[in-house]
RNA sequence: GUGGGUGUAGCUCAGGUGGUAGAGCACCGGGUUGUGGCCCCGGUUGUCGAGGGUUCAAAACCCUUCACUCACCCCA
C-alpha cells in the first residue's frame, strides 16, 4: 500500500459538498462586489517569491517545495497567491486598461511546515487582490466582506483585528526603537525571541510565551510612530469600519509572516481552532508591484484559510448532499435490461436514479434503496413486465402505484 | 527542526501483573422462494503499525523505526 505524503489529505465526497458550498457563497459573495476571477499557475519561478515574500522568512528560506526542472530552472509549488496575481497583473499590463482592477482566486498552496490541526502541507485558500486603491476605504470593504462570509457560513466567534505597519518611511524609525527597547530586555526574551531579535524584530512582537508578553507590555508601539499619512488612513480605516458596523480590534502587536505587507493590515480571528487563530489575514502592500518590476501603483487583498474556514463552518453536510431521486429494483434478467435503459433515461433528464446491477434479492436491493436515501423506488419483477406495468414506491409515505411501461420514463418525471 | 499523546477488524474501541485476539457498528446472507428502516439468527474481515530483542510463550516487557495526532516554530 502507497501511502499519501505527509501533511497531504484527500477530501472525499461529504466533505467536499462543504467545500462546493463554500466556494459557492464566497464566489458570489465576492462577485457581487465586483471581483473578478482570476487563475494562476500552481509552479512559478523560485525567484517570484523569494522576490515578493522575503529572503528571509521562513516560508522562503525552508518551506518552499523548490526543485530544478528538467533543465535545470529552479520552480516552485506556490506557497501562497498574491505573487503570482501581481505577476499577472504586470505581465498582461492589466493597469493599461483600468488600473483599478479587483480578482480573487481560489486554490492549493503547498507549504512543508509541520502538520497540525488546521494546517496541512497542501492547503486551500481563496484570495482576493485589489490593485490601484490606495483608499483605506477599499481595506474597510474587505474586512466587511470577510465578516461577512463568515457569517453567511455560520461561523460565530470571529473577530477582525487590525493595526497598521507603516510604509517604507516610518517604519524604519519604528524598528530602531524597537530595537533599542530589545536590546535592554533581551537577556530576558525566550530562546526565539533572542534569535529574532535580530533577524526579524518584527517577529518578537507576535511572541506567544507569556514572559515576553508581560516584557513587551512596554515595547514602543508602531502606532505611534506611524507618519501623517499612515497615521490619516488607519485613522480613516476605523472610521469607516465603524460606519459600517464592523466591530475590530486594534493590537499593536499584529505582524505579518510576509515582507511585503505595508500599512493597513488585519487578520480575523477564532476562539474554535485550537492554535490556529487565524481564519484569515490580509493587508496592504503597496510597494509590491514596483518591487516586481511593475508601475507604481497601491495594492491590498486578503488570504482564507480554506481548510480552516470549512471545519469551523457551522454548515450542515447534509443539507448539501444529493441523494437519489429514484432507485429502481429490478428482479431477473429482463427487467434489468429495462431498467439499465430507464436508468440512463433518467439521467440525462436531470433524475438522479441509481439500480441494482448484480442480480440480487429484492429485500437487498430495497436495502440498498433505503441507505443511499432514494425517495422512491421502481419494482420491477416478472409478475409487472408479464402485465406491462412496474410499481412505483414512496419511500417516506410507503404508498405504491401501478405505473403502465408506456410512457413510463416521462410519468416517473412527472411523479418524482 | 523540537516536544507530548496515540497506533488492535472498514469505523469506534475492549483486551489487570506475558499463555499466539474480542465487542459494538458497518457489510453479506437468512427469518419473509418478491418489499427498506425495528427485531431475531448466522457469516466474512486482522501479518495486534513495522523490524529486532528477552521468554518455553509477546498485542502486552525492552530497543529501534514508521505513521497519525496535538503543541512549539511559522503561518491562512
Amino acid at each position: 500500500m502507497i501511502q499519501l505524503i505527509k501533511g497531504f489529505k484527500d477530501i472525499l465526497p461529504g466533505e467536499v459538498e462543504i467545500r462546493q458550498q463554500i466556494e459557492k457563497v464566497a464566489r458570489s459573495l465576492f462577485e457581487d462586489f465586483g471581483f473578478k476571477e482570476i487563475r494562476i499557475p500552481i509552479l512559478e519561478r523560485t525567484e517570484l517569491f523569494a522576490r515578493s515574500i522575503g529572503e528571509d522568512t521562513d516560508i522562503v528560506e525552508k518551506e518552499m517545495y523548490t526543485f530544478p526542472d528538467r533543465k535545470g530552472e529552479l520552480i516552485t509549488l506556490r506557497p501562497e497567491a498574491t505573487a503570482s496575481v501581481v505577476r499577472s497583473y504586470i505581465q498582461h499590463k492589466l493597469y493599461a486598461k483600468d488600473p483599478v482592477q479587483k480578482f480573487y482566486t481560489i486554490g492549493p498552496m503547498f507549504r512543508r511546515e509541520r502538520p497540525q490541526k488546521g494546517r496541512y502541507r497542501q492547503f486551500y485558500q481563496i484570495n482576493t487582490e485589489v490593485f490601484g486603491v490606495g483608499s483605506p476605504l477599499i481595506d474597510a470593504q474587505l474586512i466587511m466582506m470577510l465578516v461577512t462570509l463568515c457569517d453567511r457560513l455560520s461561523i460565530t466567534d470571529v473577530t477582525p483585528i487590525i493595526n497598521s505597519l507603516g510604509c517604507k518611511d516610518c517604519r524604519p524609525g519604528f524598528k530602531a526603537a524597537l530595537s533599542d527597547f530589545l536590546s535592554t530586555v533581551s537577556a530576558d526574551l525566550c530562546s526565539d525571541c533572542q534569535r529574532r531579535q535580530h533577524r526579524n524584530a518584527l517577529r518578537v512582537l507576535d511572541c506567544k510565551v507569556p514572559s515576553c508578553r508581560k516584557l513587551l507590555v512596554d515595547a514602543p508601539s508602531i502606532l505611534d510612530y506611524l507618519g501623517t499619512d499612515c497615521r490619516q488612513q488607519f485613522e480613516l480605516l476605523k472610521e469607516t469600519l465603524e460606519k459600517l458596523n464592523v466591530p475590530y480590534e486594534v493590537d499593536k502587536n499584529l505582524v505579518r509572516g510576509l515582507d511585503y505587507y505595508t500599512r493597513a493590515t488585519f487578520e480575523i480571528q477564532t476562539g474554535s481552532l485550537g492554535a490556529q487563530s487565524a481564519v484569515a489575514g490580509g493587508g496592504r502592500y503597496d510597494g509590491l508591484v514596483k518591487a516586481l518590476g511593475g508601475p507604481d501603483i497601491p495594492a491590498t487583498g486578503f488570504a482564507i484559510g480554506f481548510d480552516r474556514l470549512a471545519e469551523i463552518s457551522g454548515l450542515n453536510r447534509s443539507d448539501f448532499i444529493r441523494k437519489p431521486d429514484i432507485f429502481i429494483a429490478a428482479l431477473g434478467k429482463e427487467a434489468q435490461t429495462k431498467a439499465f435503459k430507464w436508468t440512463c433515461k433518467l439521467g440525462l433528464q436531470g433524475v438522479q436514479t441509481e439500480m441494482d446491477m448484480e442480480n440480487r434479492s429484492l429485500k437487498s436491493q430495497m436495502k440498498r434503496a433505503d441507505r443511499l436515501g432514494a425517495k422512491f423506488v421502481l419494482i420491477a419483477g416478472e409478475d409487472e413486465l408479464e402485465k406491462r406495468k412496474v410499481i412505483l414506491r414512496d419511500m417516506t409515505t410507503k404508498e405504491q402505484v401501478s405505473l403502465p411501461l408506456k410512457n413510463l420514463v416521462e410519468n416517473v418525471i412527472k411523479k418524482v
